[in-house]
RNA sequence: GCGGAUAUGGCGUAAUUGGUAGCCGCGCCAGACUUAGGAUCUGGUGCCGAAAGGCGUGGGGGUUCGAGUCCCUUUAUCCGCACCA
């Protein structure tokens, strides 16, 4: 019986179907493991061989926990809300829930074929009522409540209206937007309307008025992590910075805990590096200067943020970010115009711009003088847009000496440079290090730059000049987007003003609209729906929450995903805590992976879980890249020349389709059939083949690399295709696709079959195990699950190759043997594993049987060959029986005969023996 | 500029704590069976050399009896962030 794996795998996957094999429960009598995969967005281009990378791993990982007696969580559902569905619309008029539920059904279809153990009676699809009633839920949640700095956490707004009431705000420590101060008797003397205009400052879930990256292309605003290099991540359009009033979420508040957080989870070093590096805490001051001319505005100061208060008497001027509010206020009649052209100008300039000439030094004065706090000399004010409005105050102390972007200013415009620490040629270039003794700084003269910075925040704080200060990078994220298909925002508004939706009152259904373009008057796409007013009187909020809200907190429905009285149930909840081991790409750094953390630590405040940290562990697959082919067109004509002539020509290279190019030799007539305009195309050929130019890119659909799984898993089948993927090479590495070694795969799953059958039947015999099978045997449980429980699982496919070729050759055909083996390789191999367990007479599947467990008893060799290095230089090699002492050893080797020619007489200076190991004599 | 990672045969890679570098697979070479096939089986395959032997983990230096592994330095590639005060 020969090896037909698609006849196999179309029987056990329908089997498994059919049996509900892989269904898990709450179940507190056994341990859990939770592992997760991050549920895909359903492209319409469907999987390709890179998806399942990450796939495959962690159902190996979670086919092995259960082996080994675990109750183990493997989940899988669709992130279904989502830009492409809606630009299909917009193009096509289908509606988005249509589209998503195709590509739904073409990714289950595609991952079903792959044989993977997950338990489909928990799918959750982010875009489903049910589902999004619970992230509506969970924004009345953050709606709903503040975040209390004393107590550390996010408490129920209620608690702050009773202080309000009783207090004013005076004592309130709350990470809010800034506030004016008031008595609990001008709270208790406001209008509702200004109550809750304050509140909405305090909110976790808030509107306000702010900077955001408005992407006209698409029609909305996009988040910081969308946004590339000026361009919107999807569709490549260009971003603006405008001004609107948007709803966000005080992300800001958890910095700290976001940042202390990572130091208690298993996840990469790079990972945990990227996301510190967003939260970009620095530590320093607060330092106010007076001006020098009154101002009504902002009690006649300015304040910036500085990490350097040591260089406090090097600034020699302030600048402002060109948006500063106290610009308009401080600017002198005389620079009135200037200045208003400045800012105009930064204005205009594009995001784009701004990054690509970062060098380029602009700026103007204001006419403005601020007193410096301990010289009392006047200090100039200008603006520049090196300053930026979003970080710190949007003011920076300017210290030419001691900060290159200061520097560049000063030299620019004539400023003075001031050294304060020695160490540097302040006149050619700033010192930024570190290190060095401060001077010209009246009481800071002397001190080491460590010392100073601790001294001048005394000094500063002691003359309420200012105070230490956390700065930190993390924006608040904002939360609205103006697009049809996402979460309704469970508000309507009165008056302008947001109120919430009763629990009771979810889901806010996503209206139907007839076109899913923004209204005339530019509203966002659910202005159409003109019938959906809340109450039938108020207006609903029309932005839609953002792609990262339903994958906020997805981990925890799984766990109990058809509840209809909370997210999940208490007792689920407790049960599966969190998730132990979670796979996804590395692009989610700081985007989902900082989110879901967010999320997980509110949940926690408001006791709805126990955990704050979703996932124990987290590993980040590998991108298998694309290997992109170009023809070489000659410009303006419709020749294509062979890669070898390309610079012969002013050429241009267009992407060809990888599948109608074969070992880089384009398939001429397949090229001729593949697009109308290349029906009448000539070539010139290099030894009559036309050879394309590759290039290894990140796999997509426009660029025509697409590998798709499923034509390997028609010629090789899934089994063979889950182990070549993981046979590529460590997990977390990212590799170009190719098949080259697939059929070394493909030969050791036919040799592993053919185990079972001798001359075509099936043939296994009840005879003992000899001890070199046994050997062979416990040599691969070790290492596999050493393998497997590192991730390592390139090793263990090799590991299987030495275990059945060592089988083969002593044709060996022993239950005792095989039974283990079958049992060993089902999580790599499911379909296989289970056809020969089944064939070796067992009824229940083989997910249900247990791991074999090494003994080491069956390891044991008799005697060991001592590779005996003289010096470091292996000289002869001498064998002993094992399970001799150090000293035994020593004796033989030093008594062997070899060895006396090495020693002449003398004794060794050193003898050092690695037991079983190598013996090494230093002569 | 800052941060992170990687570097081993022709190729993908392996080498738990420093202990015989190159497992396994691909490719290649030779042979067998067969006959024109991208099939199967057997043997070989880091480099130089006829051999003895020598050289070998991006380069340079160090620690050690012994370094792919630890330390310093340098180069290249990839990724993330980037006027963050």
């Amino acid at each position: 019986m020969e090896y037909n794996f698609r006849e196999i795998e179309e029987k056990w996957q329908q089997s498994w179907r059919e049996s509900g094999t892989y269904k898990v429960e709450t179940d507190t009598s056994r341990e859990k493991y939770y592992v997760l995969d991050m549920f895909p967005y359903p492209s319409g281009a469907g999987l390709h061989v890179g998806h399942p990378l990450g796939y495959i791993a962690s159902d190996i990982f979670s086919r092995y926990k259960r082996l080994r007696g675990f109750n183990v969580l493997h989940p899988m559902g669709y992130d279904s809300f989502g830009l492409p569905a809606e630009q299909y619309a917009i193009q096509t008029g289908q509606h988005p829930a249509v589209t998503t539920l195709n590509n739904i059904e073409r990714y289950r279809n595609q991952l079903d074929r792959m044989g993977f153990a997950y338990d489909w009676s928990r799918e959750v699809r982010t875009s489903d009522p049910s589902y999004y009633r619970w992230t509506q839920w969970i924004f009345l949640k953050l709606f709903g409540s503040w975040y209390n700095v004393a107590s550390g956490k996010a408490e129920p707004i209620a608690s702050l209206i009773s202080i309000f009431s009783r207090s004013g705000n005076k004592g309130v420590q709350a990470v809010c937007d800034e506030t004016v101060s008031f008595t609990a008797d001008e709270w208790n003397a406001m209008e509702p309307k200004e109550q809750q205009l304050v509140l909405l400052k305090y909110r976790l879930a808030f509107l306000s008025e702010t900077m955001v990256n408005w992407c006209p292309g698409l029609g909305t605003v996009l988040a910081n992590e969308e946004v590339k290099d000026g361009v919107s991540e999807r569709g490549g359009f260009p971003v603006e910075r405008k001004k609107m009033k948007q709803w966000s979420m005080r992300i800001s508040a958890y910095a700290e805990r976001l940042l202390e957080g990572l130091d208690h989870i298993d996840w990469s070093e790079s990972l945990k590096e990227a996301q510190r590096n967003w939260i970009g805490k620095s530590e320093g001051a607060m330092v106010r200067f007076k001006l020098a001319d009154a101002t009504p505005a902002n009690n006649n100061l300015i304040e910036v943020f500085t990490t350097r208060p040591d260089t406090i008497f090097g600034v020699s001027f302030i600048t402002l970010a060109p948006e500063h509010e106290l610009v308009e206020h401080i600017t002198t009649p005389e620079y009135a115009g200037a200045v208003a052209n400045y800012v105009a100008y930064a204005k205009n300039r594009s995001e784009r711009e701004r990054m690509t000439d970062v060098r380029k030094v602009t700026g103007q004065f204001t006419g403005a003088y601020v007193i410096h706090p301990f010289t009392g000399k006047n200090i100039p004010v200008w603006i520049g847009d090196y300053v930026l409005a979003g970080y710190g105050t949007g003011a920076v102390m300017g210290v030419p000496g001691h900060d290159g972007r200061d520097h560049a200013f000063a030299s620019h415009f004539h400023l003075d440079i001031i050294e304060v620490v020695k160490g540097g040629d302040v006149s050619s270039e700033a010192y930024e290090a570190k290190s060095g003794q401060l001077v010209n700084s009246d009481f800071l003269n002397g001190l080491e730059v460590e010392d100073a910075i601790q001294l001048a925040i005394k000094k500063i704080t002691e003359n309420g000049f200012g105070e230490r200060k956390i700065n930190y990078r993390l924006r608040d994220a904002i939360f609205g987007r103006q697009r049809y298909w996402g979460e309704p925002i469970p508000v309507y508004y009165i008056d302008g003003i947001p109120y919430p939706l009763n629990e009771s009152e979810l889901p806010l259904v996503l209206p139907e609209i007839d076109t899913f373009l923004p209204t005339p008057d530019g509203d966002p796409p659910l202005g159409r729906a003109i019938e959906w007013k809340h109450n039938g009187n108020y207006s609903y909020e029309l932005s839609t929450m953002p792609g990262w809200a339903g994958s906020s907190w997805y981990f925890l429905r799984y766990m109990d995903p058809d509840n209809t009285e909370a997210i999940a149930s208490a007792e689920a909840l407790d049960y599966w805590k969190q998730v132990d081991l979670y796979l996804g790409g590395s692009e989610h750094a700081t985007g989902h992976l900082l989110y879901v953390r967010f999320w997980t630590k509110f949940l926690f405040d408001i006791n709805v879980i126990k955990v704050d940290e979703p996932a124990k562990k987290l590993i980040n697959q590998g991108m298998i890249q694309g290997t992109s082919c170009f023809v070489y067109r000659i410009n303006g004509t419709n020749k294509f020349v062979s890669y070898g002539f390309k610079d012969k020509f002013i050429t241009t290279a267009l992407h060809v389709d990888v599948n109608i190019v074969n070992n880089n030799i384009l398939d001429i007539d397949a090229f001729r059939k593949w697009r109308d305009e290349y029906a009448d195309a000539e070539f010139e050929l290099e030894d009559g083949k036309y050879i394309c130019g590759t290039e290894v890119e990140k796999m997509s659909k426009s660029k025509w690399n697409v590998v798709s799984p499923d034509d390997i898993i028609a010629q090789y089948g899934a089994d063979c295709f889950r182990m070549y993927e993981m046979f590529l090479g460590p997990i977390e590495q990212s590799k170009p696709w190719n098949t080259n070694g697939i059929t070394g795969v493909f030969n050791f799953l036919r040799k592993f079959w053919k185990l079972w059958f001798s001359n075509g039947t099936y043939n296994v015999s009840d005879e003992a195990p000899s001890p070199s099978e046994l050997k062979i045997l416990h040599k691969t449980i070790k290492k596999v699950t050493e393998d497997i429980e590192r991730f390592s699982f390139n090793t263990s496919v090799s590991s299987f190759m030495i275990c059945v070729n060592e089988l083969t050759e002593l044709k060996c055909n022993k239950r005792s043997i095989l039974e283990p083996l079958a049992i060993l390789i089902a999580p790599f191999a499911p379909h296989i594993a289970e056809e020969l367990w089944s064939k070796m007479g067992h009824q229940q599947s083989i997910v249900n049987a247990q791991f074999p467990i090494f003994n080491q008893s069956f390891l044991a060799d008799n005697e060991f060959e001592y590779p005996v290095s003289v010096n470091g230089k292996t000289r002869f090699k001498i064998t002993l029986p094992l399970g001799m002492t150090k000293e035994q050893v020593e004796e033989s080797v030093l008594g062997a005969g070899e060895m006396g020619k090495y020693l002449n007489g003398n004794a060794p200076k050193k003898v050092i023996v690695v037991p079983g190991r190598i013996v090494n004599v230093v002569v």
